[in-house]
DNA sequence: ATTAGGG
DNA sequence: CCCTAAT
């Protein structure tokens, strides 16, 4: 008994896989430890990803089943199928030491199911030969590098200690019903088959793209990251902090100004800012903290096709005025270098987003100034209507700095100032950086 | 790389 | 917000 344990613990300890063979328990020598690492090895690539072989393939072409003990094992379907088990990974399949998850170890189960198959294959040289040619096909398939090497292939083709991989004794026993007439026609014919090129389907585009965004929630860094990645990098907690506080200082008390239909926008809304529920009006502290906005911005980096027009955050009330800090302090026409003073806290804007907002803004100006003539009185009623004083400031700021550089699009050169000019009354906060009296 | 302009 | 041309 205790020799038992000790040698169990002997083999555990090395790199060998607990198989059943014939109803007795025998240790299948991974000797190529190394080697096998090929198989773990991910893809560089999306593009091999894509490509890479799956042992469902191989199981598909040989009409075997590999299951895991995960799922309920069905006999007859194991019989129908002639399925292979496998064992269940668990901390004997892996080798001691050794970091690997259980979804390594899961990984290099399959592997030795791959690998079972093929022993249980080599028992003529007529097969023998069949399978290194598939293996051979299948490594210069396409040109793409599978993850199938030289080594190991000859390595799983020689090793014939390796018969059966199986943990259900039941199935054993009905495993026997094996004819070897059967199995050899059934092996010749599907082997046949499979050198015959079963072509792997180029995937698609979008599947490529698809999976790589779904992998690249492991990959993270992996890729060089876009670059619009560029505005993401929060400089440092301080200046976000700097320019946060500053624009708290701007920040207007009485917001009710701003915006006739608010919608209620519950605090769990807020919490989660990649929801992007669309809001109407400025919410001055839905301003997302700067882990926040790493967070946000984070997981739209994961995904390399982060849809923004589907994603669209508001500009608050907040943003607004950093924006129109901004240009007051460096111009028009310097959108990164507001992006990078002003807006390093807040990587989802893009100096082009800076600068469309203020053509949005010139526009909603403009716009206003033709109320005030009373030509159009409509008031900007579905649009969120910006404080006047706001759009003062943008009036102030588009005749100093004209924007498109040369045809302004109303240098209103003090011809008819507008309503909110003469209101002097409306200017209901405080512009930190300029005033302009 | 950044900006302007149009969609 | 995106795309593209121009600088």
């Amino acid at each position: 008994m205790d020799q038992e344990v000790h040698f169990c613990q002997k083999f555990t300890n090395m790199n060998y896989h607990w198989v059943k063979m014939e109803g007795s328990f025998l240790p299948a020598p991974l000797n190529e430890s190394n080697e096998v690492d090929h198989f773990l090895v991910e893809p560089k690539s999306d593009h091999e990803l894509g490509n890479c072989l799956r042992v469902q393939d191989f199981s598909r072409d040989f009409g075997y089943e590999i299951q895991t003990n995960d799922a309920e094992v069905d006999e007859n379907s194991f019989r129908q199928n002639r399925g292979l088990q496998l064992g269940k990974p668990s901390s004997e399949s892996k080798s001691q030491g050794s970091s690997r998850s259980d979804t390594d170890a899961f990984e290099i189960s399959e592997l030795s199911a791959t690998m079972v198959m093929e022993a249980e294959f080599n028992n003529t040289p007529v097969e023998r030969s069949l399978t290194r040619e598939l293996f051979s096909g299948l490594r210069t398939r396409g040109g793409c590098a599978t993850p199938f090497e030289g080594n190991i292939c000859d390595t799983i083709l020689d090793n014939n200690n390796i018969h059966k991989f199986n943990t259900n004794e039941n199935y054993l026993e009905n495993e026997k019903i094996s004819d070897e007439n059967v199995k050899g026609d059934i092996v010749a014919s599907k082997l046949a088959s499979c050198s015959r090129e079963r072509r792997l389907r180029k995937p698609t585009r979008r599947y490529i793209e698809e999976f790589a965004d779904s992998k690249s929630e492991n990959n993270k860094g992996r890729r060089k990251p876009p670059t619009k990645d560029k505005y993401l990098k929060v400089t440092s907690t301080e200046e976000s902090n700097h320019i946060r506080h500053k624009v708290q200082m701007l920040t207007p008390k009485d917001e009710s100004h701003c915006g006739t239909s608010v919608p209620v926008q519950s605090r769990s809304q807020r919490r989660h800012p990649e929801k992007h529920v669309p809001v109407s009006g400025f919410l001055s502290e839905d301003e997302p903290s700067a882990t926040e906005c790493k967070n946000v911005y984070s997981s739209a980096k994961i995904c390399k096709k982060y849809d923004r027009r589907k994603h669209q955050k508001m500009w608050t009330l907040t943003e607004v005025m950093r924006l129109v800090d901004g240009i007051a302090e460096y111009g028009t026409g310097r959108w990164t270098r507001i992006k990078r003073h002003l807006f390093a806290s807040s990587p989802h804007r893009t100096p082009i987003d800076l600068r469309d907002k203020w053509r949005n803004l010139l526009k909603a100006s403009c716009v206003n100034i033709q109320n005030s003539k009373g030509t159009e009185c409509k008031q900007p009623h579905a649009s969120r209507p910006l404080p006047k004083s706001l759009l003062q400031r943008v009036y102030e700021l588009a005749n100093i700095y004209p924007y498109p550089k040369e045809r302004s699009p109303k240098p209103v050169r003090e011809a008819t100032p507008p309503m909110y000019l003469i209101e002097s009354n409306s200017l209901s906060f405080n512009w930190g950086r300029k005033k302009y009296e």
